[in-house]
DNA sequence: TCAAAAGTGTTGCATCTACACCCATGT
DNA sequence: ACATGGGTGTAGATGCAACACTTTTGA
């Protein structure tokens, strides 16, 4: 804790520095489910591989510099899809990371936390194959696999994931990565995933079901064992609360 | 909602500006809880009295700019021990505001939210009384009564209190108004004061006993009808728990 | 007909809420 | 003695976890 009484504020000398050393970069921890063959698919990440100083070699966080004329989450959705080539399903703001030894250049970052819809990933990857060209010195990894990460990297993912955990458990957010039509037993996967434990799947039903948020439809998803009902979201709630914060701060216009 | 794809990436158009031109400064709401004479406490805030443009004569939260060796957290703790001459029970980052158009420069505004204890508050006050001179063009207001803002600041204080309203239903923050020891009812009129609302003092009771965040001690505070037990922190669990954040980006070394 | 997922029912436990009631003190 | 806040008891409602059970399909 921290608590106290300090000398009289008059005694307390005031910087003469300002400001204009500091550069402020956006970066974003970008969150998709990859489904991993037929086992339960798992939590992955887009890293950039850096080939110069500092941290060559190493992986960073998708981002760049924020523009003069540019707000910090719109350079989140820009260095976003210049990365993935896909608009996420949601964007938040994650932390300002700010301290002055986090990179040998003084650099605050202002980092946000992206979901993509799994089809969105998977159908830009099969574009990707298609044309014989990607995105050069991205690589997607499982959460659970990180490879050795530059600047105070690591750190925010494990800050992001436990904020994604949390928010599962009072918001929707799980629903941002899935497509426009899934099944219980999807969304059940998806909240799993997230949680990294099981959950009952006759209970989990009637949370959801008692949640409201979701609007069943007429179409099943057949295949096997007995078919499975597929619902919509009620696009009329948003995926997260927000609170006061001025929609512009989280959406893209 | 967000969601779709977009072009390319490689069609997309990096920016040549680097963020040189961005300032970046450091904002805290303040927050304590003011006795109103016998009445319930009421939520109160510094703010300091602006006479040069933009928005001359108009209020602002306490603040400055980041020094170049200095950490948001620094500058945090920094300007409001200028305001108030106190260091705070508790302090936490808000938001990271930096539309474009927030201010006539640009300015990104790091912003955190700070509890005061009450006692500190008052002791405060009656030594810059004892003084004659307390800080200059700062006065303190209530939440619900406050005067013209400048900048975006009327919706920051806006989210500090919906963060603060949330806050107090799954942590302790609540305890950073209270001294080191109290009786049941302050701390209950502290959470009363947060949610605006009246909340029962024997389930209270038992809630607050249930957490197991208080230590009773042998001591009662006398004055009026039946003696009351004063309670002390157990300073073992924290106000509210951080996450994996870095416990520099929360305390005060 | 069997395996497995979809979907329903039921029971027990913990927690919350409302409110009745007793306790201890200053006036 | 009595008003008032401190403190305890208790019954009903609600929510959740565990798990038995039925339904529907593909193989």
């Amino acid at each position: 804790m921290v608590g106290g009484t300090l000398r009289s504020s008059a005694e307390v000398k005031v910087p003469e520095t300002r400001s204009e050393e500091i550069r402020v970069a956006g970066s974003t921890v970008i969150l998709t489910l990859r489904p991993s063959g037929d086992a339960a698919p798992r939590l992955a990440i887009p890293l950039v591989h850096r080939t110069r100083e500092p941290f060559a070699d190493r992986w960073a966080l998708p981002g760049g510099w924020i523009a003069a004329d540019e707000s910090p989450v719109d350079t989140a959705a820009r260095t976003l899809a210049e990365t993935t080539g896909l608009a996420p399903s949601y964007l938040e703001q994650l932390y300002a990371f700010g301290a002055v030894d986090r990179s040998p250049t003084r650099v605050i970052s202002i980092v946000y936390w992206a979901l993509l819809r799994q089809d969105d990933v998977i159908a830009q990857s099969a574009a990707h194959v298609a044309a014989g060209r990607a995105p050069e010195n991205v690589e997607w990894f499982d959460v659970d696999a990180l490879p050795a990460l530059a600047f105070d990297h690591a750190d925010i993912i494990e800050y992001a994931l436990w904020r994604l955990r949390n928010k599962v458990g009072y918001s929707r957010v799980a629903h941002g990565f899935l497509p426009s039509e899934f099944t219980l037993s999807d969304l059940r996967e998806a909240y799993e995933a997230i949680l990294g434990r099981h959950l009952d799947p006759a209970n989990f039903r009637r949370q959801v079901e008692a949640a409201g948020n979701l609007i069943p439809t007429d179409r099943f998803r057949t295949g096997s064992h007995r078919p499975a009902r597929l619902y919509r979201d009620n696009t009329d709630v948003e995926l997260a609360a927000r609170g006061p914060l001025s929609p512009a701060e989280t959406s893209i216009r």
